[in-house]
DNA sequence: ATGCATGAGTA
DNA sequence: ACTCATGCATA
């Protein structure tokens, strides 16, 4: 088993526009609900890929500096908490960097944000806020949807968006005319994304964009992306045919920790064992791993996905009626 | 489309 | 050390 350790942890750069638009294709039903889905997905059959431990980032290259080094710029798409401002200086600036100046409303994080229905609850939901959105006069990035961004003339869907949070089925249903509307206009998800980004400064990535469609977001998250998706999709709608130069951006020159590819037969352990406790205690995880040969990070990461999958709208696993994510 | 990973914000 | 939003890399 001489791991062909070739490729340690590649400085993302290369990669690209790979992914055309396989979205289009697959996909029998979105809904699969929140179950206590078994290990049934776990038995996902891979048949002529029995290539087990992959895990072990490295011990090749002669690079020293494991993963960990992360330069270049950060992708502080995160949810600022800033009450929004603290952009206008940005102005000046044009360049790639993404101005992100995500917008979010003071929120009171409550864990389970799943179990406070969409009813009278507020907490959530911080929609459109005037986040500030420069765009640079001269040229468009993604040759379309290049507005003069102050000029909201389109008001159309603010009515409930806005203040009222919608409901499950208001998401699912925007998300599936959505991806709809996207595919007939010849989008592709990372399209999307990036003309989320020319338009008002937050880039997202095809994943993030394939996930709200599949409703495999968490509620909150859903609700926060909506009002975004759907001023694209009023621009795009409008904008008749512009052909649009899709313009990559350029990856910077960040190393990440090598994709850890854990053993069917591993992750089914995993999944037993997160069935009797969802969250052992750093000593467990320890012996876990130890008795699974993974790292320990590794086995960590893998109950925290594992955890924030679960609270995903579409838990995968079974399919059953678009509703009853608020429950349990 | 999704698995594993990162990082900011919290508790 | 966890949650949550998000994404690179990969199947």
């Amino acid at each position: 088993m001489a791991t062909a350790a070739s490729n340690p942890y590649s400085i993302i750069s290369s990669n690209s526009m790979v992914h055309a638009d396989s979205s289009v294709m697959q996909q029998g039903s979105p809904f699969r609900n929140h179950q206590k889905l078994l290990q049934s997905e776990y038995l996902q059959g891979v048949p002529s890929n029995g290539h087990a431990l992959g895990h072990q980032w490295v011990t090749s290259l002669s690079e020293g500096s494991p993963w960990s080094t992360s330069l270049a710029a950060s992708p502080l798409e995160q949810q600022d908490v800033k009450p929004g401002r603290e952009d206008l200086q940005l102005g000046a600036i044009i360049h790639h960097r993404s101005p992100h100046v995500a917008h979010h409303s003071p929120h009171a994080n409550h864990p389970g944000a799943w179990g406070t229905p969409a009813s009278h609850n507020s907490s959530i939901n911080s929609g459109a806020q005037p986040m500030s959105i420069y765009s640079q006069p001269g040229f468009t990035v993604n040759g379309m949807l290049e507005h003069g961004g102050m000029t909201p003339p389109t008001n159309s869907a603010q009515s409930q968006s806005l203040h009222e949070t919608p409901t499950s089925d208001e998401l699912e249903q925007f998300a599936k005319q959505f991806k709809q509307r996207r595919i007939k206009l010849g989008f592709t998800q990372a399209d999307v994304g990036l003309a989320l980004g020319t338009l008002y400064g937050n880039v997202f990535s095809q994943t993030t964009i394939c996930r709200f469609e599949a409703l495999q977001l968490s509620f909150k998250n859903m609700c926060k992306l909506k009002p975004l998706l759907n001023k694209w999709l009023e621009e795009a709608d409008s904008s008749t045919g512009s052909p649009s130069s899709i313009d990559k951006i350029a990856a910077q020159g960040r190393k990440r920790k090598k994709r850890t590819s854990i053993e069917v037969s591993v992750k089914g352990v995993l999944e037993t064992h997160f069935l009797k406790c969802p969250k052992p205690a750093a000593q467990e995880i320890s012996s876990l791993a130890d008795s699974l040969q993974l790292e320990k990070e590794v086995v960590r990461v893998w109950f925290c996905n594992r955890r924030q999958k679960e609270k995903r709208m579409t838990p995968p696993g079974e399919q059953l009626s678009p509703h009853q994510w608020m429950e349990t």
